[in-house]
DNA sequence: AATTAATTTTAGACTAATCTAAAAATATAT
DNA sequence: ATATATTTTTAGATTAGTCTAAAATTAATT
C-alpha cells in the first residue's frame, strides 16, 4: 500500500507513543508529537482506520493494527539505518542526524534499504543506541536501565541521563560520554558501589553519584 | 528560499528543457515532461514567477531567472551525486538509479550533500556520463559526439546509441558496454576507419559500423 | 450526583496542487 | 486575409491536509 508522507509520520508517531504497538494512544498525545491540532489528528485517524492501519474507537483512542505496526516499524528501520550511514560514513555527529534521517526515512525503494543495510554491514543499533528492526520487522527490545544496576561484561549504550544539570553534562562531555556511547562494566566495588568501566580504549572508575544518573541499554552489536 | 517538492520538479523540468537556462520553454513542453495538464502548468508558472524563479510572458513562454537556474542546477547536482552513490556503493545498475535519485534529490541538507560529495571523492560525472555541477553551480558542458569522430587518448563516456536494433544492443551487451561506460580511443586505422579502444582493462577493435552508432561525451574524471 | 474541566469530534473554511471545460490568443493554411 | 487549428490561459471544481470555533463526550471535583 502506498502511503503519503503525512500518513507515514502519523503511523510512526503512534508507534513511538505505544512502543509495543498495542497500548492505546490518545488524540492529544499524537497532536503534541506531530505538532498539530487535535482536530487535524481526528481527521487523519479516520483515514488511517479506513485503510486498516489503526483501530480507532471514538473518544477512546487508537491502536495500531498488525499492518500498521509493520509499516511503522519499517519506517523506524529506515530512519535508524540512515542515521548509522550519516554518522559512520558522512561524519555527522549524533545530534545532527535526526532532521535528515526524518526526511530520508520516507524514500521508497526496497532495494535501497536492502543494499544500504549490507553496505553498513548489517548494524544492530543506531548511533543513539536504539535497536534497528530487521527486514522482517523483528526488533530486539531492550529496555533502559540505570547504569548502577548494570551487569558486568555486557555491552551497553548510553541512552540518556537523569540529572541534566550543566555540571553533570560537563562531566560527561569531559570524558567523551554522549548518547550512543558504548561502554562495558568490568567491576563493581562492593564498598562504595563505584564501577570500573571500559569506554572505547579507555578504562575509568565512576562513583555511584555518576552511575546512578546515567541510563543505558544492553546491545550486542558493534 | 524553501520550495515545495513540486516547485522543485517544475524548475528542474524547465532547466532540462532549456539546458542552458536561457532558451524559452513552452507550457505544453513542460506539461509533457511533468506528465500533467497545460492548465496545471500555467497555475504553477504564476507561482514561480511570483517568487522570481522564472520570467513568464503570457502565451509566449518561460525562461529561468538567475535564482531559478541556480536552484535547478543544485537539484541536478544532488540527483547526479546520489546516482553515483547508488551505483558505486549500493550495487545499483545504471538503469535502476533514476527513480530513487528522483526522490533523494529533494532531501534538504547542505551538509549531507557536502559530505556525500567528499565521501564519493568529488565525482565529476554521473553513471550516465552527465557532468555533475560543482557546489557553485558551475557545470562542464561537453556535448555528445559520435564515437567515430572521437580523438585519441581522451576519456569518453558512452551516453547513447543511434542504431537501437536488438542486434546492435546485443553486441554492446556482449562487450559490456552500456550507458556510462568509460572508454578511450588509442588508435584509428586510416584504411578502414576501425578504432582500437580501451574499456576498463580490456582492449578491443571496433569497426566503423559500430563506432558510427555510439554517442560519447568527453569526461575528465575517474 | 451534579457541575465543572478536559478531551475529542464535527462543521466549515483555507491552501497547494491538480483536473475538465470553455474562452482567449497565437499560429497555420487555404 | 480570413477561416481553421493549435496553444495557452481562465474559471470553477476536487482532494489532501490543515486550521478555528463550536458541539459532543468523557473525566474530575465538590
Amino acid at each position: 500500500m502506498l502511503l503519503t508522507l503525512t500518513e507515514e509520520n502519523y503511523l510512526k508517531a503512534i508507534y513511538h507513543l505505544s512502543e509495543d504497538g498495542s497500548t492505546v494512544v490518545s488524540t492529544n498525545a499524537i497532536a503534541d508529537k506531530i505538532e498539530t491540532k487535535a482536530s487535524s489528528v481526528t481527521d487523519m485517524l479516520k483515514k488511517l482506520a479506513e485503510k486498516n492501519l489503526i483501530t480507532h474507537i471514538k473518544y477512546k483512542g487508537v491502536t495500531l493494527t498488525e499492518t500498521g505496526r509493520r509499516t511503522a516499524i519499517n519506517i523506524v528501520r529506515k530512519h535508524r539505518l540512515w542515521e548509522v550511514f550519516l554518522v559512520e560514513k558522512l561524519n555527522f555527529s549524533w545530534d545532527e542526524v535526526h532532521d535528515v534521517a526524518e526526511q530520508l526515512e520516507h524514500i521508497k525503494s526496497p532495494k535501497l534499504i536492502k543494499e544500504l543495510d549490507a553496505f553498513l554491514e548489517f548494524p544492530t543499533h543506531d548511533p543513539h543506541g536504539d535497536p534497528i528492526p530487521n527486514a522482517n520487522g523483528k526488533i530486539k527490545q531492550t529496555k533502559k536501565i540505570i547504569l548502577s544496576n548494570a551487569q558486568n561484561n555486557i555491552n551497553y549504550a548510553c541512552v540518556g541521563v537523569i540529572d541534566s544539570s550543566s555540571e553533570f553534562l560537563k562531566y560527561l562531555d569531559k570524558h567523551n560520554i554522549s548518547i550512543g556511547t558504548s561502554l562495558k562494566v568490568i567491576d563493581k566495588e562492593k564498598f562504595d558501589l563505584s564501577m570500573t568501566i571500559v569506554i572505547g580504549d579507555k578504562t575509568m572508575v565512576m562513583s555511584q553519584a555518576i552511575t546512578s544518573n546515567i541510563y543505558v541499554k544492553a546491545h550486542n552489536g558493534q
